[in-house]
DNA sequence: TCATCTGGTTACAAGAACGGTACCTCATCT
DNA sequence: AGATGAGGTACCGTTCTTGTAACCAGATGA
């Protein structure tokens, strides 16, 4: 049975995947990435109930995987940019799909 | 800023994604379901690694959450099959999305 | 001088997720 | 009688994840 092999592989793929976005929050700083650049205290206030412990781990998670930038500038005060890499915007459709099952789903289930 | 509140929402939909699919080995069986239904050990050994408690776990998971179906067949050696339902059916476009986008991310760093 | 804004870090703790091992049931096979 | 296959459950321990709260630093405004 050596297709075993190749089985594991196609769903080891979806694991790798639901392990880049599947912190608490990545999902939720990922599609508010998708809109453009974000600072850091500006993506606090658009995901209510992070905290910024929680919201700098996330962040240092997703950069570490390639997956966003971190951009300091030079400035008073002090303002930090986080946006897409590329690999991170080709992530766009599987977050939108996702998006878009979920608000299905949920309606299905709240009936 | 009334947007906030239909940003969150649509944000939360995916977490809520994430959620149902999110555990260690959801990605996995919902994957191998995709292909129609298949019994427990099947499964077992359609999943390397995966252990009886967690393959157990993971499928009264999906099937709390609706995503899957559990029907016993009164045969012996008794038998037991796990396949979609309507709504886990909907998620296919999803895990084959991650699937693919995993496939892709796997080749973009292991460079 | 003290507070404020930005963008963090550190220590500590609770809870959820995960894993290993053993054990169970029913029925057939040897 | 004992072993085997299918499909589990129970108990226990470890690790991962998330959360709370406090603290830090540089520069500016009151």
């Amino acid at each position: 049975m050596e297709q075993t092999e190749t089985l594991v592989q196609a769903g080891s793929a979806v694991e790798k995947t639901v392990e880049l976005i599947g912190g608490k929050w990545k999902g939720l700083i990922l599609y508010h990435l998708i809109a453009g650049e974000a600072r850091f205290n500006q993506l606090r206030r658009l995901i209510p109930g992070v905290t910024q412990r929680m919201l700098a781990l996330q962040l240092r998670d997703l950069e570490k995987d390639g997956l966003i930038t971190r951009e300091e500038y030079k400035m008073t005060p002090r303002r930090v940019g986080y946006r897409l890499t590329e690999l991170g915007r080709s992530l766009t459709p599987v977050i939108l799909l996702m998006k878009t099952w979920g608000e299905q789903y949920s309606a299905s289930i709240a009936k």
